[in-house]
DNA sequence: TATATTTGCAACCGAATAGTTTCATAAATA
DNA sequence: TATTTATGAAACTATTCGGTTGCAAATATA
């Protein structure tokens, strides 16, 4: 059972989830609310979200807050600064893959 | 079939060609020889990435090179960035969030 | 106390996933 | 020309995924 942020990212309705819950706590009822999915399925969604950590929560009676761990989702901005260096020096640049081919065929 | 840029870096293996072929293109036997999977896995890797747009390939003889189309991740960047707003503002503190749920029961 | 509400968990199901082996094709080379 | 090399596609397999229904437990309310 792999369970890492970018996998816990890839499906929509987590997407969607995360979105929704990023401003405000709410509990999985209100959740189920905002989709076309059981309350079931949206809890097995949380349980996901909240196993690599990117969710968190809280019991208040017999309800449950989840909320986005912000802090988190910053793991996902560092793996993409990677990628910044490359795209704001434009060495990735289309002819300049282009060359850089050309010159491995040497 | 679902095949977007968010599905497609959910695997830790198309992570790291993402990565390799980032700053050089790379044709599939290279790239394969840096994975314990066979070079037909690493094709298939290659064919999702590129139905999502996040690969280009170009042929050159018998050999076809493929290198990552940098563009394309700003996509994931562009996503992220509705949570830089939460994250910078640090609006969503623990306490914060707790507070919330406090207003909403009452 | 009896009942309603909120929730998580387990069992099940069809589809997708990531890998394999086998094969066909096209280009380079002996 | 015959052979080697580089590649993609197809068929198959075990596992995971996203959903469902049904149920049990805990808390709130009538």
């Amino acid at each position: 059972m792999r369970r890492d942020i970018f996998q816990a990212i890839a499906d929509p309705t987590r997407r969607a989830i995360i979105i929704l819950i990023a401003s405000q706590a709410m509990t999985p009822n209100a959740i189920a609310d905002n989709f076309h999915i059981t309350r079931q399925a949206v809890s097995k969604h949380l349980r996901i979200l909240t196993e690599c950590d990117l969710v968190k929560q809280q019991q208040e009676g017999r309800e449950i807050y989840y909320w986005l761990e912000v802090e988190k989702m910053k793991e996902i901005d560092k793996w993409m600064e990677q990628f910044k260096k490359v795209w704001e020096t434009k060495f990735n640049q289309l002819d300049k893959v282009l060359a850089t081919i050309k010159k491995q065929k040497k």
